[in-house]
DNA sequence: AAGGATTTGTTCGTATGTATC
DNA sequence: GGATACATACGAACAAATCCT
C-alpha cells in the first residue's frame, strides 16, 4: 500500500486532509466486507497523527453521512451509491436518473428577470443588456439533494417560463407550452471546484466538499440556443457519464 | 456577481480558501489588460477578511508562480490559462490540445506487468488475474503539467506496448505497431476530488487542490476493449470539453 | 456468568497556528 | 509589532459499550 502523507502547514488542517482522503479510499472501495474501518488508533498510526485528529475527520464524515460509529463496536462505512448522471446529446434530468432512483423530482427556488451579461448574451446569441430569466433550482433523487442548477432563458421567447416549470416540475413539459417539442444539448462543459455557501446549503455539504460544475447549452430543433446552464452537481453523490453513440 | 464567502471553521484556512479562489477567478479571465490584480484593501473588503489574511493568500500564490508582487506599484498575474480539453468519440490527448498551446509532450513515469483486478478485468473483457500492463503517463503543455493517467492493457495482446510508447511518445503511434490503426472512446466517467499526494506531486499542485478525474475505455475498429485509464487533470488548469455531433 | 481486552466517547491540560484589531 | 480570541493538534487519563474467552 502506498503511503501518502498529511501535510502540516499547508493552510489545510490535518483533520481535513485525513477526511478526505478516507472518503476518498472508501470511494476506492475500502473497508472489510462488513464495512467496518480501522480503528481510531490504526488510523492514527497510518497518518502519523493523535488518535484526537482522526476523531474530528470520522466526525466530519459521520455528519456528511459517509461514516457511522457504534461505541464499543468500531467506526462503519454507511453505504451510500453514487449516482451515474448521462451526459450526451440528449441530456435530460428527469430520464437521467430513470432506473436509479426510486423518488426524483427538482423544485424551483427562486426566479428572476434580469438583463444578459457578455458570457449568457454569448451563449443564447443575444444583445448584452438584453432581458433574460434565471431560473434557480434544485434536483433530488430518493430524498438527497443531487444537483443545483442556474439556468438562463432569452426573457422575449420565454417569458412566463417559470410558471409552466411550477405546474410541471419539467423544464421539458415547460418548453413544450412555448411550442419547443424537441431539443438537443449542444455543449457542455466539465470543471470541478470547492462548494460555495449556496451549495453547502441546498446540497447539504460539508464545508470543503467538491463540487462538479457542468456548463451547458440547449439548442431547439432549429438550432438555436435556447438555454444556458451552470449545474453543480455533490462530488460525493455523482459521476458524470460521458456515452459515445455507438 | 455572485457573493461567494469564505468559511469559517471548515478546516481549510481563510488564506487558503482566499488563494484557491483567486486562482481559479484568474483561470477564468479576472484581472485587466496589464494583469493587474485588485489592491489588497480592495481584496480584503471583498471577501470580508483582514488584509493580512489577503497578504498571506498572496504570498502563497507568489510562491507557486501565479502571481508578482511589485512594491509600490501593485500585485500583478504571472501567467496562467485554462486549456479546454475535448472528451467525444476520437478523444486524443495530441490532438487534443492542439492550438491551445506551442509545445505538448507526454512521458512515462512508469510501468508494471500485474494481474487485472475485478474492476479492470471487466472494462477489458478479460478474466481476473490475467496479465495487464500497467502504464504510468505524465501530460505537459507548454511546460506546464496537464493531466496524470494511469492506463491498462491486455498484456497477452500488448506485450511490450510501453517501449513503442517510450520511442514514439504517442500512443496512437504505439497502436499502430500492434496493428491497430483506429480506435474510439467507448465511454467516460467524470468526477472529482482532492488531489493525492502523488498527483500533488507531479502535477505540481498545492495541498488542497482539485482534480478531474476521467474513467475511460478505448475500443478498437471491432469494438472489442483495448485500454482502460484514469486520468486526473488539474481542475485550475482544464476543463473537459464535452462536444456533440452535428 | 465473569472478567479482561478492545474500541469509541469524554474531559482535563498544554502548545501552536490562524485571524483580528 | 503586540494583545487577544479562537481553531487546531497533541498527550494522558478515564468512562462506557461491546466482544471474546
Amino acid at each position: 500500500m502506498e503511503q501518502r502523507r498529511v501535510e502540516r502547514r499547508s493552510g489545510v488542517a490535518l483533520w481535513r486532509q485525513i477526511a478526505d482522503r478516507i472518503r476518498q479510499d472508501i470511494s476506492a472501495g475500502l473497508g472489510d466486507e462488513n464495512g467496518r474501518m480501522p480503528t481510531e488508533m490504526a488510523l492514527a498510526e497510518r497518518f502519523g497523527v493523535n488518535r484526537h485528529t482522526v476523531r474530528t475527520a470520522i466526525q466530519a464524515l459521520v455528519q456528511e453521512g459517509v461514516l457511522r460509529a457504534e461505541q464499543g463496536r468500531g467506526t462503519f462505512i454507511q453505504r451510500q451509491r453514487r449516482f451515474a448522471y448521462p451526459i450526451g446529446p440528449r441530456t435530460r434530468l428527469s430520464e437521467g436518473l430513470a432506473g436509479q432512483a426510486h423518488e426524483r423530482r427538482s423544485h424551483m427556488l427562486g426566479h428572476a428577470y434580469e438583463q444578459a451579461t457578455p458570457e449568457v448574451a454569448k451563449a443564447l446569441e443575444i444583445d448584452v443588456g438584453a432581458p433574460v430569466l434565471r431560473l434557480e433550482t434544485l434536483s433530488e433523487a430518493d430524498a438527497r439533494p443531487i444537483s443545483r442548477a442556474r439556468s438562463y432563458f432569452d426573457a422575449e421567447r420565454f417569458r412566463g417560463f417559470e410558471r409552466h416549470f411550477i405546474e410541471t416540475g419539467s423544464i421539458t413539459a415547460a418548453y413544450r407550452a412555448f411550442g419547443v417539442e424537441d431539443y438537443l444539448r449542444r455543449s457542455t462543459a466539465i470543471s470541478a471546484r470547492h462548494a460555495g455557501s449556496d451549495d453547502l446549503e441546498h446540497l447539504q455539504l460539508s464545508p470543503g466538499a467538491i463540487v462538479l460544475v457542468a456548463l451547458g447549452l440547449n439548442i431547439d430543433g432549429d438550432g438555436r440556443p435556447i438555454q444556458y446552464s451552470e449545474t453543480r452537481f455533490s462530488a460525493d453523490r455523482v459521476e458524470l457519464q460521458v456515452s459515445m453513440p455507438d
